[in-house]
RNA sequence: GAGUGUGUAGCUCAGUCGGUAGAGCAUCUGACUUUUAAUCAGAGGGCCCUGGGUUCGAAUCCCAGCACGCUCACCA
């Protein structure tokens, strides 16, 4: 509910807040400067007997989580913990008493105060002087269940962090991983680089886009549904390795697998190919996952994964052979590949249909049984207008897309060098999107195959969809979890 | 887009056969210098998601809508 309602608790709140600017007190104050953490005065005093005190004086900060004994303990949460607060009432000065009668859980205060390790062993800074630094206005949510409303978890991301530790931990892996890949990327030379989220032709990807418009240029505008296009452009200009992390924009569907806005990791590397790729991959993700869980053998909802060992490799079709006996390389007719597709209950659309009818079959019946890590490799060309033909079968391209829970979490390719290959193929997608299909581009990027035709050199190309990687790596079941403000409808 | 579930106090949730609103936490008042979800006593707090309908009477049954979840479809 964005609209602030008036309430018998944020009265309340309301009148105390009042009461502290009457006595001179601003509850808002500008600064406040601590000077120690929980987690620090922790390792600091690990060592502190029971029912002892020091005589250093600290500063600490926070929010107030829990309140007992009429003020005497209070639970503040810092960025990395609790520290107690302990109050006592003989030796508090009156005006620092009336002060903490008017905290409330929710609160943000500085304490001033000596350490100590009270009777029951909890570590406590002695109040000496309490500093108000936000009054909070709205009451958190119960701190035994905490907030289960996933409506609210997503609209307010603020409160379920404020009240659901894992919640703000997920998001903290989420920074830590993005700067694990960018470390992985910079160590072996690549360049960071940024490209326009605002394209004047959609491609690089086969997706719905978003459209806007610029006013002054008065033309329509798509959100990107991936940089590819621009990546390689500097490629061309002269760079060796670039590599790109950023928001994508792909007006579809929203599962627990999608949002219309994620975020895309593209890497452009020359003088590689797909297998290059390939290692480049793990390396990313080995390095991502011993950063947030110190470990490379991990669980999600339930599932033992494994990335330790080298992923597997495993073309398209193998796959579907093991899976279904199906074995296209030896089908060579459209015909007799969508009825070997059909005897096995998969319904076959489009019109490249040797390499529809593979797709297809690989999603419908393989897909799901690549729990652990697995570079799929060579698709048909029909699927893949952006990617070099395979150099020992021209049905084929050199392209991988890497499953780790049946899920595709990268995308690869030997990138398409040849400008007049690329022409041809990108003229196809506009031929099919003439022909109905919404997903395929509408017109060529003349300005893109004039890139090619100053000549681009053999480069290897990695797409990896890091929210889902993020995912994985934190045992998240949703992609909402791992974005902290998911889109959802307007209310 | 289809199916399905949920929506009740600030939060987490009960609410029987349709009979007019309940608990815990939070809040307020008081007690206790004690704590670890502190405890004890008392009090206040409700657009039962919205709009229709059935009925003497609807949180409850029916219809429509809204939001969110899940499954499916779509989906680099």
């Amino acid at each position: 509910m964005p609209e602030v309602q008036s309430t018998e608790q944020r009265d309340i709140r309301i009148k105390k807040l009042k009461e502290f600017e009457s006595r001179g007190i601003n509850p808002y104050p500008h600064i406040y400067k601590p000077t120690d953490t929980s987690a620090g005065l922790a390792e600091k005093y690990k060592d502190l007997p029971n029912d002892t005190q020091v005589e250093d004086i600290v500063k600490v900060a926070g929010r107030i989580k829990a309140i007992r004994n009429s003020g005497m303990f209070i639970d503040l949460y810092d960025k990395d913990g609790k520290i107690q607060i302990f109050s006592s009432l003989e030796h508090l000065p009156a005006e620092q008493l009336d002060i903490l009668s008017l905290l409330d859980i929710g609160d943000i205060i500085g304490v001033e105060g000596r350490v100590k390790r009270t009777k029951r062993g909890e570590l406590s800074v002695v109040t000496e002087k309490l500093t108000v630094l936000s009054k909070a206005l709205i009451p958190l949510p119960e701190k035994y269940h905490g907030l289960t409303d996933t409506e609210m978890k997503y609209r307010q991301r603020y409160v379920d962090m404020i009240v659901n530790d894992s919640t703000i931990q997920t998001f903290i892996k989420r920074s830590q991983i993005i700067t694990s890949i960018r470390k992985t990327f910079l160590d072996k030379g690549f360049l960071e680089v940024e490209t326009p989220i605002l394209h004047p032709i959609k491609g690089g990807a086969t997706a719905r886009p978003f459209i806007t418009h610029h006013n002054t240029l008065d033309m329509d505008l798509y959100l990107r549904v991936a940089p590819e296009l621009y990546l390689k452009r500097l490629i061309v200009g002269g760079m060796d390795a670039v590599f790109e992390i950023g928001r994508v924009f792909r007006n579809e569907g929203m599962d627990t697998r999608h949002n219309p806005e994620f975020t895309i990791l593209e890497a452009y590397w020359k003088y590689k190919d797909y297998y290059d790729m390939m290692d480049l991959f793990e390396d990313i993700v080995r390095n991502a996952c011993l950063a947030v869980n110190g470990t490379l053998q991990i669980e999600f909802d339930g599932k033992k994964i494994d990335l330790e060992k080298p992923f597997a490799r495993r073309s398209m079709d193998s796959l579907v052979k093991e899976y279904t006996g199906i074995d296209f390389l030896a089908i060579h007719s459209d015909e007799e590949a969508v009825k070997a597709a059909e005897s096995i209950g998969v319904k076959v659309e489009g019109d490249q249909v040797w390499g529809q009818a593979l797709v297809s079959v690989f999603e419908a019946k393989c897909e799901e049984h690549l729990i652990q890590p697995t570079h799929v490799m060579n698709h048909p060309v029909s699927d893949s207008p952006l990617t070099k033909i395979h150099r020992e079968d021209n049905r084929l391209v050199e392209r991988f897309e890497t499953y780790i829970n049946g899920w595709e979490m990268s995308n690869a390719y030997t990138e398409l060098t040849n400008p007049l290959d690329q022409r041809a193929r990108l003229e196809d997608q506009v031929r099919q999107a003439k022909a109905g299909n919404p997903e395929a581009d509408t017109m060529v990027d003349e300005d893109f195959v004039t890139a090619l035709e100053y000549g681009l050199a053999p480069t290897g190309g990695l797409g990896i969809g890091v929210d889902r990687l993020v995912m994985i790596l934190t045992n998240s079941l949703s992609i909402r979890d791992v974005i902290a403000f998911p889109t959802l409808r307007l209310k």
